[in-house]
DNA sequence: CACGTAACTTTGTAATTAAAAGTTCTATTT
DNA sequence: AAATAGAACTTTTAATTACAAAGTTACGTG
C-alpha cells in the first residue's frame, strides 16, 4: 500500500545516510552518478584533495558497497576506475529524496 | 553583473557549509527556518538526542552566529528559545542552493 | 529545605577527517 | 642495470567532531 502521510522533516532526517554527509564523498557520488566510470586520478583532481584523503573516502564508499572498482592497465599504466553500484545508486537517490523533502519547506 | 556560467558541481561542493553537514544541526536549522522560535526542550525532543549532544550542536550554530538565544521564564519556569539569525538564514539558503545544484544532476 | 525541572557543562571516549610521508608496482629513461 | 617517475595506495600523526553519561546551576514547588 502507498504512503498517505507525508513524513515529517524529523522522519526524513533519519533517512539521511551518513556516508553521504561528507562533501568529498558527496562529490565522488555526484561524479559517479553522471559518468559510467571515473578514475582515481580524475576524482582526486576534480575534488582537489590529497591521496590519503580520497583513498579514505573511497574506502568508506567501497565498504558500504556503494561503489565498485575496476583495475586495469591503460597505455601500459595502471588505472583504477570506480563506478556506482545499484546499491549505491539506490542509497544515494534515497538520501537525495530525504534532503529534498527537508529543504522543500524552505 | 549576472552570472552566466552555471557553476559546476565541483564549485557547488565548495559552497557547502560544514556547519550544516551534521544531521542534527540540519534538523535544528530546518525547525528554526519554519518557526519563529523553538525551545531547547522542543528541539531536544524533536531530534531525539541527549542534552549534551544538542547543547553542543546549538553552541556550534551560535558560534557561527547562525542562531540567537532568548532566555525567559514562562509559567515561572526557565525557557530557552532559539531563532535563526539573518546571517543564519542566508547561510542556510546558500547551503541549500548548493545542495540543490548538486542534486539537480540526478 | 528537600526535590524536580530546565538547561547546561564537564568528562571521557570513540569516530572522523585530513595532510604528509612512506610504500609498491610497473614503465620509462639514462 | 640503475635511477626516475607516475598511479594508487597505506601508514602515521594530529586535529576536530560526535555523543553518551554524569555532574552542575538556578529557580520553583510542596
Amino acid at each position: 500500500m502507498k504512503e498517505i502521510l507525508t513524513p515529517t522533516v524529523t522522519e526524513h532526517l533519519k533517512l539521511l545516510d551518513r556516508a553521504f554527509e561528507n562533501s568529498t564523498r558527496l562529490g565522488i557520488m555526484s561524479a559517479l552518478m553522471v559518468a559510467d566510470s571515473v578514475s582515481y586520478t580524475e576524482l582526486k583532481n576534480l575534488l582537489k584533495v590529497s591521496d590519503g584523503n580520497i583513498a579514505g573516502h573511497i574506502k568508506i564508499l567501497e565498504r558500504e558497497e556503494y561503489i565498485s572498482v575496476i583495475k586495469q592497465f591503460i597505455d601500459r599504466k595502471p588505472n583504477t576506475s570506480y563506478s556506482v553500484t545499484e546499491k549505491g545508486r539506490t542509497a544515494f537517490l534515497r538520501h537525495l529524496d530525504a534532503l529534498e523533502a527537508i529543504l522543500k519547506q524552505r
